[in-house]
DNA sequence: ACGGCCTCCTGACGGC
DNA sequence: TGCCGTCAGGAGGCCG
């Protein structure tokens, strides 16, 4: 589910857990992406949760004394339960809060455990998987100028140097697909020959397309206490995305699907130049 | 340094 | 019904 927008809402439904002590720490398997610390919960008793930020796909739950660096990978989920809640498959882990006078749980499943919830005591934005990342999409410092620098150096397909969390986070398979579409580029289309005026698309194509996510992603955010963090944006108001074969909603013609470095790639033969 | 490919894992779905 | 291949929203790591 997690592209950027996922996180973002995510982020926001933990904000009730803000000031929370922690009381306890339940894993019930340790092998997500990399082994989760055995020492977690040692280290996270009696601490508060002091911010939630985010940097790209990447969750920051700021402690007393570190971060809890959290990626939801392909599958990752989480919600905020009370005790009573049983867990079901794939509840991995839970942090219990103890929020006022309220118990509150930060769950989290993820049933194929590409994700990954690591501690730091250091500075997150200074760990290595962190450290080079391209700025955020809908930050001014990722503009057209700061595109067509990058791009000139590429000989890959645009669609990849786009997904490239180095040249700019956030921007994953399905959004991907959806920017190019809308800028009027072929995914295909080799990134150091595309010319200024189309990255000026571009740029502007992407912020759209992430901005539209997060406020139909945030429309849902209700349904993240009562069910399960998942939030409804994701469904529909795809123009490209798994419409292979389908009518291009701009000239009818049929939307290809072709693979780009493993991944589904959606296009418009004749809107996309 | 770059780019392309493989990999981790579970589950859903389609074809035979 | 079952078995098998394919595919899925991510992205680090390895190799040429």
């Amino acid at each position: 589910m997690p592209e950027l927008p996922e996180v973002e809402v995510t982020r926001l439904g933990l904000l009730p857990l803000l000031n929370g002590l922690v009381y306890d720490v339940k894993i019930r398997n340790h092998s997500l992406r990399w082994p989760i610390n055995p020492d977690l919960k040692k280290i996270l008793y009696r601490q508060e949760l002091v911010s939630l930020k985010r940097r790209g796909k990447y969750l920051l739950a700021y402690f007393s004394e570190g971060c809890l660096i959290i990626h939801l990978g392909m599958s990752g989920k989480i919600s905020i339960v009370n005790k009573k809640k049983e867990t079901i498959k794939h509840d991995h882990v839970d942090i219990l809060f103890k929020v006022g006078e309220e118990n509150k749980i930060l769950r989290y499943n993820d049933t194929r455990r590409f994700g990954a919830v690591i501690w730091t005591d250091k500075d997150p934005l200074c760990h290595k998987l962190l450290n080079s990342l391209g700025p955020e999409p809908l930050k001014d410092e990722f503009n057209a100028n700061y595109l067509y620098e990058k791009l000139k150096l590429k000989k890959q397909f645009i669609k990849s140097t786009i997904m490239d969390s180095n040249v700019v986070v956030g921007v994953g398979n399905i959004y991907a697909s959806e920017s190019l579409f809308l800028a009027g580029i072929k995914p295909q289309r080799q990134s150091k020959k595309i010319k200024k005026r189309e990255v000026v698309e571009l740029v502007k194509s992407i912020k759209v397309v992430i901005k539209n996510a997060i406020e139909k992603g945030g429309s849902t955010l209700n349904d993240f206490y009562s069910v399960n963090g998942q939030s409804g944006y994701f469904q529909n108001d795809h123009k490209v995305y798994g419409r292979e074969s389908l009518g291009c909603m701009n000239c009818n013609e049929k939307i290809y699907q072709i693979k780009i470095s493993q991944r589904s790639s959606f296009y418009c033969k004749k809107c996309q130049i």
